[in-house]
Order: structure tokens, then C-alpha cells, then sequence
DNA sequence: CCGAGTTTGGTGACCAAGTCACCAAAGGCC
DNA sequence: GGCCTTTGGTGACTTGGTCACCAAACTCGG
């Protein structure tokens, strides 16, 4: 390892050296494929990670057994959700499951405490991941209450796209991404083929038209 | 002050005496009238603020001017988005006001790190604040999601009610708490009346049948 | 290659909720 | 009293969620 994975994220690149040694030495890099789940309500979790490759998402289940997509986690950010459980043991209903092969640094509950004892950039660096978090959290519950679905469809859509813009999901994945319903994601994408801006297959969606989602997004004076 | 303050927060029971000392000589205790503004986007705050008497109302602005409320915090709590914003320096977009005259503990920032470094149970405090705060929000999503209006207008009503039964809030007050339009508050209501669960005057709502609404509210599985 | 079972997507009918436009009643204030 | 503001009520319409059901596409054992 000739460069430490410290240097990809950055709120730890201002880290002292001691810190940094203690925060490598105590660490461990983890890889676990896709479709794992790395945290589930009633599970206790040891270990903060740092993700390196892959991304994690992480999902409420409701007790009627429906299902909604809180957010990502990608690259470069931590799963601060496991802290919350880590050191507040609080009862919490999100689950989270890596959605592609993933890469992550664990570091244990004793790392963790020490280092926000003792450093106040991984004080500051922690603080941060939390009020992204509940700062994202936010905006999801403004988009959900205010967006219209077309919009948070599109939106997500132009997220979600590979490089041959392709979206790789079902219907009804799509569905529990947005909170709504797979019918409303059918008819939602059936307008948006009239109007040229997608083609479908079974379990993938072409934008052939990304302008036009594009300008739909744009014309709400949404950020995404 | 024979009774220190800090005996009014669960969490710090258990704080050593020097923490303590340096937390009741570090802050300080202030009282503000109802409907002050006690912090906003573009706000710095210096405090961090734990609440002794009264309530706080967090809502978020949206871009398009409507508003809806988040959560509120209550006596013996913190308002830990404060927090968020001395520590993580991030943008966020939810303000707090005073809701009644409340009397809090301001601790400064300086005070704070400080405390944070220093006391594994102070540093516990405050992560549970913040992941009470996460999972707080988790249930709001759900319960926007999933649940239908009568429900949560129900069980909000219940909540809001004072020693006599009755809310003090218009039609319109109590659509920005649910995130959703005065009119839809206004036929609701309409219902609740006609099943003979409340009285309507200007301004406010007796619960004449609270069993009613109690049972509305169980029978949907819901907490609150 | 066939055929049964599963997954995925499509559709119509219906209900719940949000939006728009407007009005009326209640209260405050000169 | 008369004017203005705040609050609440209503109908018509659109959007979104639910339910029931079907059909096409895939899977897999044989």
C-alpha cells in the first residue's frame, strides 16, 4: 500500500501524523460483495466504515413491510449510521446493503471513541458525516412532500444512469427508490416514452433523451 | 441554584464531578420569549443549546416558500442542529423557533469541544441526541409515506393537546406541522366533527371524543 | 425444445390527497 | 358602523396510490 486510503477522504487529509498512524494501524480493510447487508435493525455494529469502492443504500422498512429508500452511500463517505448505533444504542429501522462489490475501511468502536477524544479534525470529520446526513435527510422529506413524481423520477433516473446511459432496475425497484408505488413508475415512464425521452426493456431503462429530463428537472427549480 | 440543571438530562447524570464543574461554570443559562427565531439558515451559531423550559419548533423552508415542520424539541432535550452547524460548518436550510418562552443552557462552542474530548459520557450525550434526531426523521418519512392524513391529523391533535382538550392552532398551522394543504386539514377535520371527536371554533379544536381519535390512531398500527 | 412457474410490466377502476379559485364568516381596528 | 385581515368552507379538477387482474418475458427442470 504506497498511498494510505486516508488521502481519499477529505476531511481526514489534514490529519497529524500520530493520528493518522493510530487511525491505520487500528483499521481494517474489509471487501464484501454485492447484496450483502452490513447493518440491520437489532444487529450491533463494532465497527465505522469508511467506504472506499462501491456504494451502500440504505432503506426503512415500515411495519406494513413497505419499504423506502433513504439515501446512498458512496465512495469517499462513511456510514455514520452504524456510529449512531455504535455509541448511542438507539433502536433504529434502517437497514443498509451493499448494492455493488464494496471496499471499506472498519474501524472499531475503540479506534472510533479514542480518536474523537483526541483529535478534533476526526471530531470535526465525524460531526460532518452526521449533519450531511441529516441535512440530506432534509431535502428528501422536502422532495417527497413538495416534488411532483415526474420530476423525482426523472431526477433519479439521470442519477442513476451508466455511462451508455442505461438504468439498470425494475420497475419496482425504482418504486421503493421514490416511496411510490411500481404502477406509478410504469405510467410515469410510459409519458416519458411518448414523449421520446426513454426506451425500455425488461429490467433497464435507455434515456434516449436526456435534454428533455433534464429540462424537466430544471423547470422545477429542483437541485436533484 | 441549590438543584443544578444538569440533573434535568438522563444522559448527564452520570457525568464526574470536574466535567460537571466545567460544565456549569463554561455555560450559561437564558431565557428567551416565545416565537423567537434560535437559529436559520446563513446563521452562525455559537451555542449549543439544551433545553430546561418550553418547546422548539424546527421547520424546513422549501425553495418554493412553503414550509413544513420536522420536529420539535421539548424540555430536557438538545437542539443538537445547532450542534450540526458549529461543528460541520454545513448549509442547511431548517429553522428554530421558540414556540413558548423557553429557558435553556447555552454552552459554547469552545465549551463543547472541550467536553467532547474530555468525557466519554458528555461525547455519548450528544451522539444519542443526533442519532435520536436521525431515526426521528426516519419515522416522519414513514409516516409521510405511509400513512394516511386522518391518521396522522389524529394522532397530531392528541399531541397538541392541552390539560382542557383543546388545540390552539388554525387550519393552517396544523397543515404546515403535517406538510400538507390548509384544505385538506379543514375537511378532515370536517369528518372528525361529524363522528363527533371534535368541536371547531376560530383558532382551535376541543377534543370532545378523544377515544375516537385514540382508537383511529391504534388502528393503524401507528406509534405517533 | 417444451411447459410450468416466476418475475416483470401494463391497465382500468377507484379512492385519497393536493391545487386552484373563490366566497363567507369572524375578529380587529379606526 | 364600516373596512380590512384572518380564518375557515366548498366545488371542480389533477395527481398519486391502491386493488385486481392480465400478459409478456424470462428461468429452469426435464
Amino acid at each position: 500500500m504506497t498511498e494510505s486510503w486516508i488521502s481519499k477522504f477529505k476531511g481526514l487529509s489534514r490529519l497529524p501524523d500520530d493520528i493518522r498512524h493510530q487511525l491505520e494501524t487500528g483499521s481494517e480493510i474489509v471487501s464484501v460483495p454485492a447484496g450483502t447487508q452490513i447493518f440491520a435493525p437489532g444487529q450491533t455494529a463494532d465497527n465505522l466504515w469508511l467506504l472506499l469502492d462501491g456504494t451502500v443504500k440504505v432503506q426503512q422498512k415500515s411495519e406494513t413491510g413497505r419499504e423506502i429508500f433513504l439515501y446512498r452511500v458512496h465512495a469517499g463517505e462513511s456510514c455514520v449510521l452504524t456510529t449512531a448505533c455504535m455509541l448511542a444504542f438507539e433502536d433504529y429501522s434502517a437497514e443498509g446493503t451493499t448494492e455493488t462489490p464494496v471496499r471499506a475501511v472498519a474501524i472499531p468502536r475503540q479506534t472510533f471513541d479514542d480518536l474523537v477524544a483526541k483529535s478534533p479534525i476526526f471530531r470535526e470529520f465525524v460531526f460532518t458525516a452526521y449533519s450531511r446526513r441529516i441535512t440530506d435527510l432534509f431535502t428528501l422529506i422536502d422532495d417527497i412532500v413538495f416534488q411532483r413524481m415526474d420530476v423525482r423520477l426523472a431526477s433519479r433516473l439521470l442519477e442513476l444512469a451508466d455511462d451508455a446511459n442505461v438504468v439498470h432496475a425494475t420497475h419496482a425497484v425504482l418504486g421503493t427508490e421514490l416511496g411510490t408505488a411500481r404502477e406509478v413508475i410504469s405510467r410515469t415512464l410510459a409519458e416519458f416514452h411518448r414523449r421520446g425521452w426513454v426506451e425500455q426493456s425488461r429490467g433497464e431503462v435507455h434515456l434516449t433523451g436526456r435534454e428533455g429530463l433534464e429540462r424537466l428537472v430544471k423547470s422545477s427549480g429542483a437541485q436533484g
